[in-house]
DNA sequence: ACAAAATTACACTGACCAGTGTAATATAAT
DNA sequence: ATTATATTACACTGGTCAGTGTAATTTTGT
């Protein structure tokens, strides 16, 4: 007779304690003992749960990764403006640099994804769909006639690198982002983007 | 009579045996015996010349952030297309993940500036100048009547964001660019910038 | 209440590494 | 050729850390 005894309560507080240790070290300087003191758990059990620190670290980034992408679905509603709703996909992704949390464990997965970069295409494999959500979403605008957009993947991508280069590199280099500064250069960038593909508006 | 005999070409070795290590393994993997190793130096004459591994590193990065300084200084000229001039600044930036050794050094920089946001700080500080070009050129294309900018610094602001979210996050997310892509995506990006900017074509 | 399953404390291995001290050796400027 | 200077080999310290083995203890499902 095995009789299995739920776990996930000691797991989820061992995930915790990693994700908290994660960000205030980073990924190299963050040791197991540390984890398992945080987690109010002893190293050993960390090892029960999980091989290895890799093996932890990519569960902690699984369960971020699952939270994230439970958060940013936005499909196309032919009654709102155009610019109202690609603020809207701005802020999804804002959140993440807006939430201290997600702030440094995106940090630290950067760091990882450098020294690792299979890991990183494989992880990202997942994000690829909230691309298409916004190519899907310009491709109904451009059916409507409300926007003139030839290739919606390469305009999709064009406004994720937009929403990166303003809002996640700056963080990197330059600290925190003021808020209002953030504002108004989400306002600029959506303008840009907007300028370009709105019909009867285009140089050639 | 101290006659003090010039050393500079071991220091030259060791600053690239330290780009190299640094570069293949990353900082906190790189050990300093490996650098003495690849360098053709005893790590004892490595100590001679830095007194420790951040001071080496930040020798490294000052050089690099020197060349690349000497790089991109570019000037308005009334009598170039905007678009010409403006995919000159982009190239500029594109540079640095062209060349493998630029690439790689830029990853190593992003982890310790992650980890160290006071030395990001300190070494942005030479760059901010390099916005400040962009800035001036916009300004005065926009007195020519050429743009319409009123706000260079914004502007600029917004045209760098672009450029590091298009060709430095997919890098580090994604992996190498394909090079007809990034022009693709080059091009796009300016022909968004102009369209928002060109006169006579706002929405608003 | 009982037994299996989970957790704990703790000691320990093997490895890596920044930085130092020293005495011997090589080098280059005069 | 001389001599101060630069470099080298090498041993060593002190510290950190991933991961393991084990025996004892606690928890929990029934």
């Amino acid at each position: 007779m095995t009789t299995k005894r739920n776990t996930t309560k000691k797991r989820e507080s061992i995930l915790d304690g990693a994700c908290q240790a994660f960000m205030e070290e980073g990924y190299d300087h963050t040791s197991m003992d540390r984890i398992a003191d945080i987690a109010g758990a002893s190293k050993r059990t960390v090892y029960n749960h999980f091989p290895s620190k890799e093996a932890l670290f990519k569960a902690v980034l699984g369960r971020m990764m699952a939270q994230a992408m439970a958060l940013k679905q936005i499909s196309y509603d032919p009654d709102r403006s155009l610019e109202a709703q690609l603020e809207n996909f701005a802020d999804a992704k804002m959140e993440f640099i807006k939430n201290p949390a997600w702030l440094g464990l995106l940090k630290v997965t950067i760091t990882v994804f450098i020294s690792n970069p299979g890991l990183a295409r494989e992880t990202m494999k997942f994000t690829e769909d909230s691309e298409d959500t916004l190519a899907a979403w310009l491709a109904a605008a451009h059916d409507q006639g409300r926007l003139n957009v030839p290739s919606p993947a390469l305009a999709a991508e064009a406004f994720w690198a937009m929403m990166g280069g303003a809002f996640i590199l700056p963080v990197i280099f330059r600290g925190p982002m003021d808020a209002g500064e953030a504002r108004e250069m989400k306002k600029e960038l959506i303008a840009m983007f907007l300028a370009r593909y709105t019909p009867g508006k285009q140089a050639r």
